[in-house]
DNA sequence: CGAGTTCGAAGAGACACCGT
DNA sequence: ACGGTGTCTCTTCGAACTCG
């Protein structure tokens, strides 16, 4: 005979296993009587378990879907993996999620036994990223934008741009990216019948209007990330700017962030990059911290910049040079 | 077709037994 | 003594079946 809270459990997996459970069946199972089983599953109700009974020839016991999870069994890995997943929510940049993430994972490095919590905090220590420093993104928002994307629902919203001139746009959401510590709504914008990327932090809190949307193939062949990332890096911008770089595009695809610029391979010595920026002198300060030579392109005036800007330099250096002797 | 009957299953009370 | 469990018995409920 099985130990009361272990039987208990077991009860709890057969009744999820299975859409419905004879009396009989569940007490031959557990190898006690119909009684038995009839206080267990009263003891499971009085836990906060929907249990139904139906009587009748085709009754039997079923687990309704309730408003807490059953207790939930993990491997060691599996709990590593949750561990891990939630220290990244909790700095994942969406409000409420990184609370109810701190939460659970307190609840969870409470429960987990010593050994595999040490493994979890080395583990995730050794991959700790920079601190979290993009805009909070309203967990309501971000979970209706999704909710648009899954059920091709067309979405109203008020957006509030770089410029904090606030707009109001009906669009077929397509899918969200993150990037960066930043959330972005790839949609469709029917007005202005385009393809349009929305920072989801600018979003005021969008409503569904109703409407179902055929679903279109996305732009950029359906890749999202890398449509965001040239909207981003410089169809967004008021400056933009065309590079040769002087070194393999491999070696550089790791050092430029793709939300900078975009990397496309000239031959197997040079590569190109496209970048934008609100003013020439960021495009021109990015530039001097690359360790390659470059050719500007486009515009001129980024040029005649860094000529001036090489100037100051150089008339700084002189000085210095004076001042040592 | 509707009312009554039958059957199978859950629900519950009372009591006894057993192990701790 | 107490909690957990088994047995017996009765009630309730819903579906299937029967009959006028």
């Amino acid at each position: 005979m099985l130990q009361n809270s272990t039987r208990l459990l077991r009860l709890l997996g057969m009744l999820r296993s299975s859409p419905s459970w004879h009396g009989a069946v569940l007490a031959e199972r557990l190898g006690v009587t119909e009684r038995t089983v009839r206080r267990d599953v009263d003891h499971l109700r009085g836990l906060g378990y929907r249990i139904s009974a139906t009587p009748g020839p085709d009754g039997g016991y079923s687990l309704e879907a309730g408003t807490t999870l059953p207790p939930l069994l993990f491997e060691e890995d599996e709990a590593l993996a949750v561990s891990l997943a939630l220290r990244t929510l909790a700095a994942s940049g969406v409000e409420d999620v990184e609370e109810s993430a701190l939460s659970a994972l307190v609840k969870l490095e409470h429960l987990m036994p010593p050994g595999h919590n040490r493994k979890a905090r080395a583990f995730f220590a050794s991959i700790q990223k920079l601190a979290q420093t993009g805009p909070k993104v309203d967990q309501a928002v971000l979970a209706t934008l999704a909710g648009g994307c899954a059920d091709h629902e067309q979405l109203q919203f008020n957006y509030r741009d770089g410029k904090a001139q606030v707009s109001q746009r009906t669009v077929e959401p397509q899918g969200l990216v993150n990037a960066e510590s930043r959330w972005y709504l790839v949609a469709w914008d029917v007005s202005r019948a385009d393809w349009r990327t929305f920072r989801v932090d600018r979003v005021v809190p969008p409503i569904s209007s109703g409407a179902r949307f055929e679903p279109r193939s996305g732009p950029d062949k359906g890749d999202l990330a890398a449509y965001v990332s040239r909207s981003v890096s410089t169809a967004a911008y008021p400056v933009r700017a065309k590079v040769i770089l002087h070194a393999p595009m491999q070696a550089l695809a790791q050092s430029i962030c793709p939300l900078v610029g975009q990397l496309a391979p000239l031959d197997s010595q040079r590569c190109i990059v496209h970048t934008g920026a609100h003013d020439l002198h960021t495009i021109a300060s990015w530039l001097c911290t690359l360790e390659v030579e470059y050719d500007i392109q486009e515009p001129p005036e980024l040029l005649e910049f860094l000529r001036a800007m090489n100037a100051r330099i150089d008339r700084t250096l002189g000085r210095a040079i004076k001042a040592a002797h």
